[in-house]
RNA sequence: GUCCCCGUAGCUCAGCAGGAUAGAGCAACGGAUUCCUAAUCCGUAGGUCGGGGGUUCGAAUCCCUCCGGGGACGCCA
């Protein structure tokens, strides 16, 4: 189904035969082999660099590698216009016929086209937002949430057992904290006057509601009480009802994670000491003090011993703190043990996406997960640049007054998940996203978002008509893989068929890159192409979709038509953005 | 001071783990609508890929260095 795989295939079989012959040295390396379709369309469908990678190991000329390459290729079916080209290219096309194939290929496997074996079925998780729980998610954690999405979305596709997981913090200051802002709002909902909320507790509205919930459940309880007393189950109910209004707002957006860790719950378990318990065992802990930062001012700076862990032979810069000159344990410690935890679970590979942020945090934690796995598991991390939101280009106040943000659930509200979802996706990562109310609410082709979600709706318009004109013709993709493909001929139309032959190679990269941004690009690429194609019938009527008095040339053309929509689907699939069949 | 990210057309950005003559949209200019959605399409113009070295058959891509922009830098999370 992924011609381009197969080639490889053929490639590295004919160069294994050719080794056999005694043409080439045995045992070359042809990990650098690869088949893809050349920048330029002129040279041909595909091509491999074969020679040039191997010429040197074989002590051959790249060019007189690449004649005998050719003439092997030569002998396989549906190859044409082999060629040598530029410094040893090897360079060909394939019959007309075999692209056909392609595309009925693709209306039998629908949906799933694309699907892919790379990931093999092993273990992936992938975790994302993970905001605090003490207030409503912001625009500020929708990037990363999307992206997480959008990433376990892709690499589900590509084979991999993908596990979506959220990491609550619950175990820090902050949640105490919170708990304090609960019990002073639950005093206030009780009737008593709470004046300004102190400085450093969380001022946002939001919190009346937990307050209001709280006396409403439990009544005066807690009331001139000891801390002591309240805290605990204030604050397991405050992060109780923040989290659910996280799950509310992110399932809004269509995302749904399976797997929400507790911080708290792993300090609790004991899993921290083992870490701690586990690094000393094999010598990787030592009391040290550190260095003094050198660009902040160390005014308050003293050195103080602390418990370091050895980050530095794992790639990082310093060594890190595992305790808090209180003896408690520092964030990194308790993250360690979450790390732990997910490779306990049995995820060699783990994929965090942060904000950029956090970028200064990225070395020590992949030098952990490769101490505490002892180099079998891999943490990649995908850093999210911030995103500056706009309306008409004007800067939008993010904080207008104190404790007031933007939140999710009102840009949602304004713009849709879907719309937001996919912006999100225009931009790599790695690079800083302007998102504008106004102009991704445009219907232009200058937003991505309707450019192609009207490609699709302009595919499913054509359907609609050809089922007014030719009632007779069935239009289930495996019905049109039936049909007389061998009637599409023009260019432009085997073009788009090549276009999409490249579907299952994008997932492919994409998933390998961690990168779904590039899915982003290829649906703009392949309603691009269908809209040139639509517009093509406009000048020349012969080229039009539906042929009145050509019910055989027509059934061929919705063929190609439902393959364009079959895919945007499945790319829009993978992005949780819903296609649409209608946007009148 | 150290580390990370970014620097590609006037603007916003792609560039598929090194490939052949560097791409798209916007803006500019010129065209296309009796007809499947003009929410679209076709064409013209626009670039020392921040500068300089290096690696090799071949570099926007990898390495070094410099310049510029952003971010992070003990016990916060």
């Amino acid at each position: 189904m992924n011609l381009f795989k197969d080639f490889q295939a053929k490639i590295d079989a004919t160069l294994k035969a050719m080794a056999d012959a005694g043409e080439l040295p045995e045992g070359l390396d042809l990990t650098r082999v690869t088949v893809e379709p050349p920048r330029d369309p002129s040279h041909g469908d595909f091509s491999t660099n074969a020679a040039m990678v191997l010429a040197k190991p074989a002590g051959l000329k790249p060019r007189d590698l690449a004649e005998q390459l050719v003439v092997r290729l030569a002998e396989e079916a549906g190859v044409t216009e082999l060629t040598v080209a530029g410094p040893g290219f090897v360079n060909w096309r394939v019959d007309d016929e075999l692209w056909r194939r392609q595309l009925a290929a693709i209306l039998t496997a629908g949906e799933r086209y694309g699907d892919s074996d790379v990931g093999r079925g092993r273990k992936v998780n992938v975790e994302y937002v993970s905001a605090n729980p003490t207030g409503p998610l912001t625009v500020g954690h929708a990037r990363g949430a999307v992206v997480g999405d959008a990433l376990a979305g892709l690499l589900d596709k590509a084979g991999f057992d993908v596990t979506r997981e959220y990491y609550i913090n619950d175990a820090g200051a902050q949640v105490d904290t919170l708990a304090r802002t609960a019990h002073l709002r639950y005093r206030e909902a009780l009737g008593e006057t709470i004046g300004e909320i102190p400085a450093g507790m969380y001022p946002g509205e939001y919190m009346k509601e937990v307050g209001e919930a709280l006396a409403a459940r439990d009544g005066d309880r807690w009331l001139g009480k000891d801390e002591s007393e309240w805290l605990e189950p204030v604050r397991t109910f405050a992060i109780d009802a923040l989290m659910r209004r996280v799950r509310d707002d992110l399932e809004a957006i269509g995302i749904q994670q399976s797997v929400f860790a507790s911080e708290r719950a792993l300090v609790d378990a004991g899993a921290v000491q083992a870490v701690y318990d586990s690094l000393e065992s094999r010598g990787l802990l030592y009391t040290g003090v550190l260095e003094p930062p050198k660009g902040k001012k160390p005014e308050d700076w003293e050195p103080r011993p602390q418990v370091l862990f050895k980050a530095t032979e794992f790639g990082d810069d310093v060594d890190r703190p595992l305790r808090k000159s209180d003896g408690s344990w520092t964030y990194f410690a308790n993250d360690m043990a979450y790390h732990l935890d997910k490779y306990r679970r049995g995820f060699a590979t783990q994929i965090d996406v942060w904000g950029a942020d956090h970028g200064g945090y990225v070395k020590r934690m992949q030098a952990a997960v490769q101490a505490l796995s002892e180099g079998e598991a891999r943490l990649h991390i995908v850093l999210c640049q911030l995103v500056k939101l706009t309306r008409a280009g004007v800067e939008e106040d993010v904080k207008a007054r104190r404790g007031t943000f933007v939140t999710l659930s009102e840009v949602t509200e304004e713009v849709g998940k879907d719309v937001l979802r996919f912006i999100m996706l225009t931009r790599k990562p790695d690079a800083p996203l302007d998102f504008d109310l106004e102009k991704v609410m445009e219907q232009s082709k200058d937003n991505p978002v309707f450019y192609v979600q009207y490609a699709h709706a302009r595919a499913h318009s054509v359907l609609r008509h050809a089922a007014e004109a030719f009632p007779d013709l069935a239009q289930a993709p495996a019905a049109l893989a039936e049909g007389p493909l061998h009637r599409l001929t023009d260019s432009q139309e085997l073009g788009l068929i090549k276009l999409l032959a490249g579907w299952p190679r994008l997932v492919d990269s994409a998933a390998e890159a961690y990168e779904p941004h590039r899915v982003a690009f290829y649906l703009n690429d392949v309603a691009a192409a269908f809209h040139g194609l639509w517009t093509k019938g406009k000048d020349d009527t012969s080229l039009r979709f539906l042929v009145a008095d050509d019910a055989e040339l027509t059934a061929a053309r919705l063929a190609l038509i439902r393959a364009v929509a079959l895919v945007i689907a499945s790319g829009l699939r993978i992005f949780g953005v819903e296609p649409l069949e209608e946007m009148r």
